[in-house]
DNA sequence: TACTTTTGTAATAAAGATTGTTACATGGCA
DNA sequence: TGCCATGTAACAATCTTTATTACAAAAGTA
């Protein structure tokens, strides 16, 4: 099965903060108008950005998000693994019951897995090298481009 | 989300034929017991396996399955693709209704998407440089190490 | 203090995928 | 004609995701 969209909305929601900061109120509802879902579902990844460090959120009028550090120090592995992306932190889902009477069965768990692990890192070595500040660069790029093309 | 056990699942039938092709008759019973499911669960793996060329089925009274192609020349990206690991082959499931109306709303796709390909890729060209022959090689040295130790 | 705003979170439901299981038709060989 | 194994349909159970309502808790302001 595919990765969460829990993933493409935080870097979704953490765009909208530095992208929209001077144009509307940050909160909860705005930014849920923004990527197209329920509130709740933004203030639930809200809770899981700020426990990883990366948002700052207050409450009552005037409340709100913050970035809680430089775009260029959040890299798409920080916002990976913050928003819970698989279960447990692992890509591959091993079927539970192989048959320890059979030499396969007993083998193919420790044969395996250090080659899941190698693909999985390959993933994440990637994800590292992207920071939000690359998005966020790009996507204020486009949005510059259509005001010219108008 | 994790992906999904159909791919650890079918790497463990490969790698069953090859190396219990001597010791049992193959079929979806034998298989399903090493692999701890029931047997439909293997006869479908045996479709999709099949219809990507990389396994032959038969039917009927010594029926069962065999190798289509060397194990080397099978890796763990043909495995992984053969059996729908993922939807659509898309490793991210994007979220479907960002705001057109939102500056940020409306380009954060067309950003994303070369950033998830480029991830997609880094794990799939992992996968490739993994054939079934270097997993079923290290499968045969830990069965060969226990009869060793006894 | 009372009011307003916004987050935090529980509870619930609907939809979708995975996995398990039974049942039976189909194909292929003796 | 039997026998055996695959192919597949049909269903159910479980899990995760996503959506939604409701309300308590916190924080600022009049």
């Amino acid at each position: 099965m595919q990765i969460s969209s829990r993933f493409t909305i935080a870097v979704h929601i953490l765009t909208c903060i530095d992208t929209l900061k001077d144009e509307m109120p940050l909160n909860s509802e705005t930014i849920a108008g923004s990527v197209g879902v329920n509130p709740v579902i933004i203030r639930n990844l809200f809770g899981k950005l700020k426990k990883a460090g990366l948002i700052i959120v207050l409450r009552g009028g005037n409340g709100g998000v913050t970035l809680a550090k430089p775009l260029s120090e959040i890299t798409l592995l920080d916002v990976y693994r913050a928003v819970d992306s698989v279960e447990d932190g692992k890509l591959f889902h091993f079927h539970a019951n192989p048959n320890a009477a059979c030499p396969v069965g007993r083998n193919i768990h420790h044969v395996m897995d250090g080659r899941l692990d190698e693909i999985q890192d390959a993933m994440e070595e990637k994800m590292q090298s992207m920071t939000l500040a690359d998005i966020v660069a790009d996507t204020k790029r486009c949005i510059k481009d259509e005001k010219q093309r108008a």
